[in-house]
DNA sequence: GGGTGTGAAATATTTCACAGCG
DNA sequence: CGCTGTGAAATATTTCACACCC
């Protein structure tokens, strides 16, 4: 694939500057500079440049970026052009949490299903997705043609879980246990640890 | 300080490796060569050399590291050889998940107090953490020379908020408002953007 | 004048490869 | 002999600086 040579980390910043965009374009402004953007972003503008370029030209010399389309451009390159369904797995305390959550919604992400091994508890938790058992999941995904999944179950049994993912063609799993998921190259694990951010803070205070 | 030439993605890494050394002592292992830590860590055997070599010599050659006297040197070098209190502030859905989250607990660190605009409601969500009213939050933070906070308020309070806590001598936020928040030099600030990474995964699913 | 696009330089980080020690 | 510690090489990423265009 020609993803190949653009750095991971500069498709992290494209979400950012999605962000920022979007902003703009409620406040009506229609063009904006490099240096405004990336003053927003918190980046150098030679890097905002640098990072806009791996995916095109997209400015006017002597002007800046028009804001509607460089988003509309930025949305498409994330694919995220179509809503994504994605579902959830374990509702335990930070499960059920992030169903309430409304910030994946926010971003236009639709959650549209969770899967629990005691759904009934989970349901309980005042969430409004639907809960379904554990047992129910692998012929969910393969019938809806999910392709992310957000996996909040205890570590033991994330790497059994993930592998159940895989060959129910997920390609994409946020994975909130401290674990090393081993998975095919084709299918991307996104790690968040919770744990291991705060740790990471503490070296940082004298 | 002599921190500075050393990567911040080592320092992540740390945590990792301290984690596997924990797994590691409680399988009663001793020692442990570069190669079989680096596995269960996901990175190469040079890279968790070099990482190790940062910080001095632990290793025997020949043999290999010592897991106990390893586990406890990065325990050091991560300021985490004392128990550090932390405070969570905005105690709506994703922040009393996360005081229910017994992640942090179990990492070794203590969530001493919660804060929110409507401590009631919050209180009510079934948590074992105190929670206080929003506006006691700078007399505890200075009364209890509490450096690390949790910062899940939304996005239009959470430069005011980062600021009081700046104010007040925290010196390590975890913030998980999607905002890029402006403080001192000498103050660090996590950003975890569930929203972010979930739109970072669906650029690689095809 | 103002501001993008971009090769080239500077920096940062990873990986190699091997000397040296137990 | 096995495995660490580490300079040196290779790669990756960021920043510079300037040609070029509106």
């Amino acid at each position: 694939m020609d993803k190949v040579d653009i750095p991971k980390k500069a498709i992290y910043r494209l979400s950012i500057y999605y962000r920022c965009l979007q902003r703009l374009k409620e406040n009506g402004v229609e063009t904006v500079s490099s240096t405004a953007l990336a003053r927003a972003a918190g980046v150098k503008p030679s890097q905002l440049r640098k990072d806009l370029a791996y995916f095109g030209q997209f400015g006017t010399r002597g002007l800046g970026y028009p804001v509607e389309l460089l988003a509309t451009t930025i949305r498409e390159t994330l694919g995220r052009e179509r809503l994504q369904p994605v579902v959830l797995i374990g509702a335990g305390n930070l499960g059920s949490a992030l169903l309430r959550y409304q910030g994946f919604q926010k971003e236009g992400f639709e959650v549209v299903a969770a899967f629990d091994s005691a759904p009934d508890a989970a349901r309980a938790r005042g969430i409004n997705v639907p809960v379904y058992p554990d047992t129910d999941l692998d012929e969910f995904l393969a019938k809806n043609g999910i392709k992310l999944a957000i996996l909040c179950i205890p570590v033991e049994f994330a790497q059994a879980t993930a592998n159940r993912l895989v060959a129910a063609g997920v390609q994409g799993i946020l994975n909130f246990s401290p674990i090393l998921l081993e998975v095919p190259a084709d299918v991307t694990v996104n790690n968040v640890d919770l744990a291991l951010e705060l740790e990471h803070l503490s070296y940082f205070i004298r």
